[in-house]
DNA sequence: CATAATACATACTTTGGGGTAAGTACTTGT
DNA sequence: ACAAGTACTTACCCCAAAGTATGTATTATG
């Protein structure tokens, strides 16, 4: 979960986008690659570690996990493993997860109606 | 403005993230640390170069035109120079960007939800 | 005995987004 | 003559996010 260098720059800005922006505190949680699209698919129903594999087939198991792992750190998906084997593990969106779906759908209108040349 | 590898993986998964998942093709053109911050003060209201600059105290004046010209260059904000000088350069939402005001407001409205630890 | 299936972990390498620093053009004010 | 203000541009560097590849534990099944 490589670790973070607390004296650059970087991160001295990311803590003021933090602080001055709301739309960068949203983004600091649901941006990068792949952490759009597990939310995408978990908006539409729990889904087995395996599914999501099969639902994303461009993803690396090790992108896969890593960003599930990140998103249940912050409370935006809960993990579910059932003590069996094989191993029987969901992922579902917490209330705060669920609290984004409005987001969520307000950008699947707008790029939708980009993507149609709508503007 | 830096070059990019087009053969390269991970311009792959990008291109697969913008066509799979309409919320990846809405953070591709919002994301990044600075154009979320850029785009919430626009928000608000038309300003000129130097007036987000001093608004935006933390960022560098290359991270700022160089986000600017691609926001303009994704149709979001609109650039309006008068020829005079000392140079008079105003920028604003387009129409494409106006659209995205309700995506900006779902945000915000998680973001502060979020952090007075509402969900 | 070996293979398959599931859900990970971890060492190593690549790359592109962001940062630093400096320069440009043109005019007004002192 | 020189600094100040405005809106950029350009060359160079760094590092964190993403990718590659391989390994792990456990049990059922042929």
């Amino acid at each position: 979960m490589t670790a973070i260098k607390e004296t650059s720059t970087i991160q001295e800005n990311k803590r003021y986008a933090l602080e001055q922006c709301p739309v960068s505190y949203v983004m600091e949680r649901i941006g990068g690659y792949w952490k759009p699209i597990i939310l995408y698919h978990l908006s539409k129903g729990d889904k087995r570690y395996s599914e999501l594999k099969r639902a994303i087939p461009a993803i690396t198991e090790k992108m896969l996990i890593q960003h599930l792992k990140q998103l249940e750190a912050d409370n935006l998906v809960i993990r579910e493993a059932k003590p069996v084997v094989p191993p029987f593990v969901t992922y579902r969106l917490s209330n705060a997860g669920i609290g984004l779906l409005p987001v969520i759908e307000a950008m699947a209108q707008w790029a939708f109606q980009d993507m149609e040349g709508k503007f």
